[in-house]
DNA sequence: CCCGTGGGTTATCGCTCGCTAACCTGAGGT
DNA sequence: ACCTCAGGTTAGCGAGCGATAACCCACGGG
């Protein structure tokens, strides 16, 4: 072992995970053959199979990971809030960044999650539904003659917008990212941000 | 030829068409064979093929005629209405009607867009973007000081907000309905409805 | 009464896929 | 100088796919 570390990702994995969420994007996983992410990565084909046991594990540590990193910032921006006005106004920013700054991640996650094998499956809905309690909690506080279903539906219908934003990225990431906020906040019935 | 009306769709057409969107939505197109498809319907495998010329025409006709129905009831309730806010008003009802009753189409059309072959996704984009246009222009009269570029992406946000209610429909339709008309009518900024 | 045809069957072809096997190579560590 | 082994290579397998072929049968019209 060369790396000091034990857990150093040795950036051929970071490639092969990322040059693969762009072409699950583009075309679904069932879309794209392991000959094809070889291929984008400069290698060819069963190469892969050094770095990942099978073709569903890439999609497994990918789903995984982004889920896995969506709840723990999530968490920590609520952490941060001092009531739940400022802690779902934080969860909007961070969803927003997140969503501009991997889109490719945004379309793969509800379009093959189906796709997953099954631990992983079980797994990336349980850090999805616990990141989506993070939300309905403090829409629940912010409001709270909200049942738990419909805080969940509406915590649902925010994510559908923010993440409309790789099927119209015709803006700059800065417009962007004000636009969606805006619109999720005001769809969320924040306080009125013009007087 | 049995029927005197020269396109009555013999219903088994259409049991395939709606069989195979609620497939293709669970699963994905290439993750669905004609196999799967023919004994969703009773009938088993190459049978389909007495109905549609190949499978992906299946799809193609299941999204082409979606489109094509959007675009048009969208168009005659812009004529309904009296100016662009109950036109923009009668749009996101539409929508959203049309999202809790055909959720696996609209699972889909986004989903599985780019398998679609060539002449009919081009087809489904040109239809597909008459309708955006449709709700840009709607939201430019409202609001002159949008460009062009941002009415489009405010509809497509609206559409994301509209289009998640497959993820998430824990609540009875009726509601479900109003909450995401209010969501949507909220995040494009119509007259506010709460004093 | 027979025949054409719409709508179904099963068998099978050719292709592509995910994955394995067997082999190669070059850079460090001793 | 040599051995190891991470990280590549090509060849080839078995399975599943979309699609075609060949056949079958019920039934309504001349």
């Amino acid at each position: 072992m060369t790396q000091s570390a034990a857990e150093a990702p040795t950036s051929r994995r970071q490639q092969i995970l990322a040059t693969a969420a762009t072409l699950f994007a583009r075309r679904g996983f069932h879309g794209v053959s392991v000959v094809d992410i070889g291929a984008a990565c400069g290698i060819s084909g069963p190469a892969l199979y050094k770095h990942f046991a099978s073709k569903d594990q890439i999609l497994a540590e990918m789903l995984v990971s982004i889920s896995g990193r969506l709840l723990e910032v999530g968490r920590a921006r609520v952490a941060e809030a001092g009531g739940p006005d400022e802690a779902v106004r934080r969860l909007v920013e961070w969803h927003v960044s997140f969503a501009l700054h991997h889109q490719a991640l945004i379309v793969v996650q509800d379009r093959d999650f189906s796709s997953l094998p099954d631990e992983a499956r079980t797994q990336v809905r349980a850090l999805q539904r616990a990141y989506v309690d993070l939300w309905a909690d403090q829409l629940r506080r912010l409001d709270p003659t909200l049942t738990e279903e419909a805080a969940h539906a509406r915590a649902h219908a925010a994510f559908g917008l923010i993440n409309s934003t790789p099927h119209s990225s015709l803006l700059p990431d800065e417009q962007m990212h004000a636009m969606l906020s805006e619109m999720a906040a005001a769809a969320l019935v924040l306080a009125p941000h013009r007087p």
